[in-house]
DNA sequence: GTCTGTGAATTCATTCACAGCC
DNA sequence: GGCTGTGAATGAATTCACAGAC
């Protein structure tokens, strides 16, 4: 599901998150934006670790990555922390991503609130579809893909979505990156081959279900047991 | 992103694959599939491993966990190996789910071709919102919430897909567990709790992007040494 | 010679358990 | 007394490297 190098001391700033971390801090912060608009002020690690749903340990040991923000004896103040992490993860400034392809998901991805609270900016969509060039889609007129390079270096754009065909996936990828964009979330059914220094995400709506019937078979004790023949 | 129990040898039947490795079976079968379709009869962990994005002793060492299904010196009947996978994963028969909320989302997830070759056939859609119970979506009259049980019994409905607002996330899943559905897929940002025995997996589009974002901002060189203060 | 299958080595992640501060 | 921060201990996942089958 990630494509990511893991620069712990790579650089010259020191800092170092492990991956695991990085991908749950933005939980955190869900948890305690929550908790701020609950009027909770202040919170101890076993609140926010339930909120989040993780052991309060590896909540801890995460932030402890981050620096030394709580109080002993009390917890963390809950903007204080939110802020921190916020400016850890880069949400002091605006990212802004375009979409390529606006079938069903690209649509939905469009509408989705709750980008812009986190720091993401729908910037532009662009569609290989003559049909769909021109319509407006969440408020953003659709562009020709044929544009996207002129869009993605005048916008600055920085984040590329890819929310096409499978098939197409792999011509996007190699567009996106040669229009100088090196972060790439996958939705198309296909593994993306990029350079160097180009980090992908993929989200791939039918593996989970996929891993989620895999358990589901195993708990209903449909237990394959090596040469037990098709069911249904 | 996954919450899950891990069962390594937890059961009768001796087989436990690691997590790790169910969460990439898919995409070797979606490779495999790939392959047979350009009518590949057989190939070596190497090609395979790359069509998936993978290290092949990878690879190697997750087929492993299944049998020994290759020939040393030769490679993978391709599709042999792709009857394996999928009897591991569950494929061999369909499993039917029901989408909870049809909105965007749940509208792209309904329209989402790829569902039926994986074994996965979307047999419900349900809503809260009277103005969409009767429309027609992807060829399936959309019921009220209200009939979820009698539809999770009546068509044996193994796992919800949770495609409402955040707020609304966690009754949906007290419901569906009340309808005794153990697997859920939750696409709503928040964290659902659920009792023991119930796997939840979770897809949170903001969060992949926001991971993104963290990764940027370090190879941008906008690289916060502690007190760096907020650019733009 | 080729390529699989797998123990051993390594790297990464989680959890424990407690010292240190409030 | 309560709760954080973190070394040390455990557990998982990845990668190496090579014996063994073809």
């Amino acid at each position: 599901m990630t494509i990511l190098r893991s620069p712990r001391l790579a650089d010259g700033s020191g800092r170092g998150i492990p991956d695991a971390t990085v991908a749950r801090l933005p939980v955190y912060l869900r948890a305690l934006n929550s908790l701020a608009e609950q009027g909770v002020l202040s919170c101890a690690s076993n609140e926010l670790a339930e909120q989040a749903g993780v052991n309060p340990a590896k909540l801890r040991k995460d932030l402890s990555y981050l620096g030394s923000y709580g109080t002993r004896g009390v917890g963390y103040d809950v903007e204080y922390l939110r802020y921190q992490i916020a400016r850890e993860m880069g949400q002091t400034q605006d990212w802004d991503v375009v979409i390529v392809g606006v079938g069903n998901l690209g649509s939905a991805l469009s509408a989705y609130q709750g980008f812009s609270a986190r720091g993401i900016r729908v910037a532009a969509l662009v569609d290989a579809d003559p049909q769909r060039v021109g319509t407006v889609v969440s408020d953003i007129v659709v562009s020709s893909v044929d544009e996207l390079e002129a869009i993605v270096a005048e916008r600055k754009i920085a984040i590329g979505v890819i929310a096409t065909p499978g098939t197409a996936a792999q011509e996007v990828a190699d567009r996106l990156v040669a229009a100088g964009i090196t972060s790439i979330l996958n939705f198309a059914p296909a593994i993306v081959q990029v350079p160097d220094g180009v980090d992908v995400r993929k989200v791939d709506l039918s593996i989970e279900l996929q891993i989620l019937a895999y358990h589901e078979q195993r708990k209903t004790g449909t237990t394959s047991t090596t040469s037990k023949e098709v069911i249904a």
